[in-house]
DNA sequence: CCGTGTGGGATTTAGACAGCATGTC
DNA sequence: CTAAATCCCACACGG
């Protein structure tokens, strides 16, 4: 089937995609035209990724524009947002417009209800409802990409309620997914009352194998001879064999697939040993650049140990790299310029980094909940797999797993090569989901009824799936009396039905996008400092917590039936014991940042950092230490299982404050075992809350308004990481942490002072570089911001930085140190 | 005395979505 | 209940 014969499009798209060189269908995208994808109708496309799944929704979203509608692509990752974008840019020309909503990355309201295609991550959709988005009414498509993803116990939920959603309130709506290959594609077929399109074609052939000793044996039967000599590393072996065959003049990269940060770059630094020696001189003064552009990225060892590698054409890629990091990884990778690439399962799911062969050296991931290492989903492994193989550069692609004997070649085969990825299985009947999710719902209206609630839930894959009709209504009943008792939710049984509606701050959370658990610790730590004295008593009014822990398990999966008690906050103050909490008894403690932060972070929204050894003890210290500045009860070392989260709650409350004490990124760091990556993402998870914290302040009675200032401080500081002093300073464009210490060391404190200050002082202070200043001066509003014919004072740099890295103690001063 | 090598026990362990506007004369 | 690479430190060795 030719792409120009195909009806329902709009004019001269068949033409550019053969241009575009389709000249023919692949076969699963003739089978979604036959299905009907261009004629408005639903679709399931399980097939392999980079068999031109894209095309398909792409068909659907066109023929659907063309017929008037609107489409809407949901994508898993932000990094995903912006490649589709461009891809979809093309076709612009033919009078489509696009436009992507993600956290980060977001136009405004207008605009998008304007555009044809939006692109959008599942949780932004689900924001965009719960918040009214105008324009979720018109779509006539919605696209959701890779949908096995409903079975993540933590997002797949997400995905699931929204896809209800929106085939709820717009009836007809053509919805296709696209999903890898699993093992029950006809179940989410059925539940979208879609038809199904499953195949196992690709347009590059993957050849998958195992390699043990000196060879590896593929699925179809060859065998490649890669002898390894003793004690030579075998996935160098391996690296080296792909990048000597030439294929089209140039040899083949690998992608290495580890199973711990750590390992990715020890692996990485060990085949560069492998690239360098077979780099051009080109290839190595382009990796130079690239070395120094990582450099500057960030000052951290994890951005040095990058740069290195990087200059031996070998790169890692994992979660505690800064996105700017990643991005450089990957255009260089895709460039070919790097020749290897080691990497987490971060690159197994993200954006498109295809390599001639892929290398799964690690099957096995530690996993605390299971007790050791654990195997990998074969879905995981055939998704890492299918990274294999480069359209229009490689002939053919090549996943190799790695073993040591003959029993594991054996067991890999069996396990992964030969297997069919697992079914999936919703999550959603869990609490901490469906605690987000009835709210959500309640508060969007979509359900004003219990029955009208559980009906809602029927739309879900989980209500197709499930042979337990009465697990999703019990779920549904803790979490409801959970909602009602944190005053979400309104309750009111009459007869036979109980009828439902979010209160104020039932909205407001839900608008947020705040788990209900967060705003209700939230609201319970701002309120301790309303009262004061009262603040036992008034966190009774409102606050329950579950005492169990139920939400810190993460593995709650829908098969063990919830269990929650929940427990009034003062009685846990009770049981706790008095040591803990004389001092917030007695008087309202005074609010502090690190207060603040410890607030936010021990919320279910942040992700706990890892207590190492020794950490503990160093934690428990601290906890004492500045035990008057928490808001709400500090759970007793001895007797509260609690007390371990609340230290690693205390431990990226540290972190944050650090940040905010101007403390360098390096340091920070070294001292928490974390990547630049993981800093930034603990201070952007840390702003959001306190600006939700910030509104939730402001609607709710009974918080003193002064708290709305401090958590207002709190948040600024942490967006700019600076000491109070510098928040004016740093406000100005262009002027970061860094360059607002400077010049406030050289006397300019203000944002007044700029406007007034000796220019030779401000040049000075910023070290001399002109046009930084230049632009400085004109964004701080100076009138005359030339800087032409001044000289820079130099005494103005040479207090610079005096200050800046000393180590935060919350008192707003410099400390010596943190070894007294 | 000190740098270097060795061995064994201790330590550590993937990923990543959301909102939203402030200060001035 | 399950692993394995790496780190850390003590200790031995040789110059």
């Amino acid at each position: 089937m030719e792409p120009s014969s195909l009806s329902g499009l709009p004019a001269g798209v068949g033409e550019a995609l053969e241009a575009e060189g389709v000249a023919e269908l692949y076969p699963p995208q003739e089978a979604a035209v036959d299905a009907g994808v261009v004629d408005g109708e639903s679709l399931v496309a399980a097939v392999p990724t980079a068999s031109g799944k894209t095309l398909i929704a792409e068909l659907a979203m066109l023929s659907s524009i063309e017929r008037g509608g609107k489409a809407l692509y949901i994508v898993p990752l932000r990094a995903l947002a912006s490649e589709k974008k461009a891809e979809f840019e093309r076709w612009e020309e033919f009078g489509v417009t696009v436009g992507v909503s993600t956290g980060n990355y977001d136009s405004d309201g207008e605009w998008l209800a304007s555009r044809d295609i939006i692109v959008a991550t599942s949780e932004k959709v689900d924001s965009l409802i719960r918040n009214g988005a105008p324009w979720i009414d018109d779509l006539t498509c919605v696209v959701s990409d890779e949908v096995h993803l409903v079975d993540d116990s933590h997002r797949g939920p997400t995905l699931e309620v929204t896809l209800a959603k929106l085939r709820k309130v717009n009836p007809g709506l053509q919805t296709v997914a696209l999903s890898a290959t699993v093992g029950n594609a006809d179940v989410i077929a059925n539940w979208l009352d879609a038809e199904l399109v499953e195949s196992d074609w690709r347009p590059i052939e993957l050849r998958t194998g195992v390699h043990f000793g000196n060879a590896i044996n593929f699925d179809d039967g060859s065998q490649r001879e890669v002898p390894v000599e003793r004690g030579e590393d075998q996935t160098a072996r391996l690296v080296a064999d792909a990048l000597d065959t030439e294929e089209d003049g140039q040899g083949g990269s690998s992608l290495v697939f580890v199973n711990s940060r750590r390992n990715a770059e020890s692996s990485a630094r060990k085949l560069g040993e492998v690239t360098a020696p077979r780099l051009t001189g080109d290839e190595r003064d382009r990796l130079r650049e690239l070395a120094e552009e990582i450099r500057g990225v960030s000052d951290t060892d994890t951005s040095e140990d990058l740069a290195d590698a990087v200059e031996q054409g070998s790169a890692f890629h994992h979660a505690g790299l800064a996105s700017e990091h990643r991005s450089l990884i990957e255009d260089a990778f895709r460039d070919r310029l790097i020749k290897c690439v080691s990497a987490t399962p971060t690159l197994a799911a993200g954006v498109n980094t295809p390599a001639r062969r892929v290398i799964v050296r690690d099957w096995r991931r530690y996993d605390g909940e299971f007790g050791g290492m654990k195997p990998l989903d074969v879905l995981e492994v055939h998704q890492m797999c299918g990274r294999a193989g480069r359209p229009g550069l490689d002939p053919y692609g090549e996943a190799v797993l790695l073993a040591n004997d003959a029993d594991t070649r054996e067991e890999l085969f069996d396990r992964y090569v030969w297997a069919e990825a697992e079914p999936v299985r919703s999550k959603l009947a869990a609490e901490p989901a469906l605690r987000t999710h009835v709210l959500a719902t309640v508060a969007s209206g979509f359900a004003a009824t219990r029955e009208g609630l559980l009906s809602f839930l029927d739309n879900t894959l989980y209500a197709t799936q499930t042979d337990d009709e009465g697990r999703l209504a019990a779920v549904t009943d803790t979490v409801l009396d959970y909602l009602e008792v944190n005053g979400f939710v309104d309750r009111d049984r009459e007869g036979g039905s109980e009828s439902l509606a979010a209160t104020g701050i039932g909205h407001t959370v839900s608008r947020l996008y705040l788990d209900p658990m967060s705003a209700a610790e939230i609201l319970d730590g701002l309120r301790t400092v309303a009262d004061g004295a009262d603040a036992g008593a008034d966190a009774a009014d409102g606050a329950f917590v579950p005492a169990d822990g139920a939400d810190a398990d993460p593995g709650a999966d829908g098969d063990e039936p919830g269990f929650t008690t929940y427990t009034r906050a003062d009685d846990e103050e009770r049981d706790a014991g008095a040591e803990s909490n004389e001092a917030t008894q007695s008087e309202p403690p005074a609010v502090t940042p690190l207060g603040l932060y410890h607030l936010v972070s021990r919320t279910p929204d942040t992700y706990e950092l890892y207590l190492k050894s020794g950490d503990r003890e160093e934690y428990t210290e601290v906890c004492y230490e500045r035990e008057t500045e928490f808001l709400g009860d500090v759970p007793s070392e001895y007797e509260d299982v609690r007390f371990e989260d609340w230290l690693a709650a205390l431990k990226t409350a540290r972190l944050l404050e650090d940040w905010a004490n101007e403390v360098d990124e390096d340091r920070i760091a070294e001292r928490y075992g974390v990547g630049p990556g993981d800093i930034r993402g603990k201070v952007d998870t840390a702003e959001w809350l306190l600006r939700a914290a910030e509104t939730l302040a402001r609607d709710v009675e009974g918080i003193d308004g002064d708290v709305v200032v401090q958590v207002r401080e709190a948040r600024k500081r942490l967006e700019y990481g600076v000491r109070e002093e510098l928040l004016d300073l740093a406000g100005v464009r262009n002027v970061g942490r860094k360059r607002a210490r400077r010049l406030y060391e050289a006397g300019i404190e203000s944002r007044a002072d700029l406007r007034e200050a000796d220019k030779a002082v401000v040049l000075g202070a910023l070290r001399g570089r002109e046009r930084t200043a230049e632009r400085i001066l004109e964004n701080a509003g100076r009138e005359d911001p030339s800087l032409d014919g001044v000289d820079p004072d130099r005494s103005a740099s040479a207090a610079a930085t005096a200050g800046a890295d000393a180590d935060g103690d919350g008192d707003g001063q410099a400390s010596l140190g943190d070894f007294g």
